[in-house]
DNA sequence: GACGAATTAGGACAATTGACCTAATCTTTG
DNA sequence: CAAAGATTAGGTCAATTGTCCTAATTCGTC
């Protein structure tokens, strides 16, 4: 791997883990190992290394929901995918908080430019869920239930760091899928009358 | 008010709009309008300063919980006055998300020894919450109710933060407090049968 | 009015920050 | 091999950080 991408790679890691703001260009450095001035060699600045982990984390995001449009069999499954990222990353979250919001949330306090940038990350995972939701013939409703199935998992991470709870994090995932199948039940049912 | 009082006041909404971490003395001391001396003289450093803000956060939300108790007619009508925060603090929310979720966050990544006293403010809404949820009838099953919609209402915060969406705020409210009847409602058919 | 305590001001301090530079080394290409 | 470019190391820079000190001022109490 590239030096550069290592620095990514690490960056990606200690803004998680620590916050954009309260990791400096020396603890990415000797993270990775190398010296700063190679550092500035590959970034100019501060706001450079992070468009360059935004940029990567939502070619892996794309990647990952490419990865389940083929992968899961239909609509709802896919859905189930998404939702159980809370239970695939439990020990992170529970840690570190969502990556998406913890990082969206810190950007709007510091007024950053590139806080649009990361809420890019969260219109990928709306769009993708408005087109499970299209698909499985929600129509107009779809984006909005998009939305709140994002926000639904936006809070249960922001609580489950809090706490620091693995059982609430497990019984609200099997709550959404419960919502999930009371929302294709109710429309099923509408779709029959 | 004391100099004292301002310094927490100023710094409790300099730490909400910017960040602990971002906030630095001089921003706090400027703001009051007081020299840096005179800030220390105070408070001799920057934990002790979040302590006093948590603290001070901690009594003021006491006080607006007690409130409700008092004014609220029925616990319904309570819990119904939490979720529609969302709304009067809606522009707040928008710009910077929830005052509790936000510290919490911020002091997980940081390791912060205080992260745990930011996270009494959640309990705080916690356990009135579940003290609601108790009166109305719904036993143990109150506390993971009340942990419930404080998710919901965390994660609608941090979306319509990331999308400064006034109708995802809206909308979400309607919701929750939909939600609310439903459960009451169900509550009381099972109590039927 | 005098005296001690509380308050305030204006610095100083070492450490760290993001940013930048130069020189040495490695890699590629003709 | 040789020249050119990419990469790396190490150091410098002004600015800012949290912390701390001393001296001046204000205040309450006798």
């Amino acid at each position: 791997m590239s030096t550069r991408d290592r620095i990514i790679e690490t960056a990606d890691r200690l803004f998680y883990q620590q916050g954009f703001e309260a990791t400096s260009f020396a603890d990415i450095a000797s993270a990775v190992g190398i010296s700063r001035g190679n550092f500035y060699h590959h970034f100019k600045t501060k706001d450079d290394i992070l468009d360059a982990v935004i940029n990567q984390r939502l070619a892996n995001t794309e990647q990952m929901l490419d990865h389940w449009e083929v992968t899961g069999n239909d609509p709802a499954e896919r859905i189930r995918s998404f939702i159980h990222i809370l239970i695939v990353n439990g020990e992170k979250i529970r840690k570190f908080g969502c990556p998406v919001g913890t990082l969206s949330s810190e950007l709007a306090k510091l007024n950053h430019s590139a806080q649009s940038d990361a809420a890019g990350l969260f219109t990928l995972f709306r769009t993708w869920l408005g087109r499970q939701f299209s698909a499985l013939g929600f129509g107009a409703k779809s984006d909005g239930l998009a939305m709140h199935i994002l926000g639904r998992s936006q809070g249960v991470a922001t609580l489950a760091n809090a706490f620091d709870d693995k059982g609430f994090l497990q019984s609200e995932v099997t709550l959404m899928c419960d919502w999930l199948d009371g929302q294709i039940a109710d429309l099923n049912r509408s779709a029959q009358s």
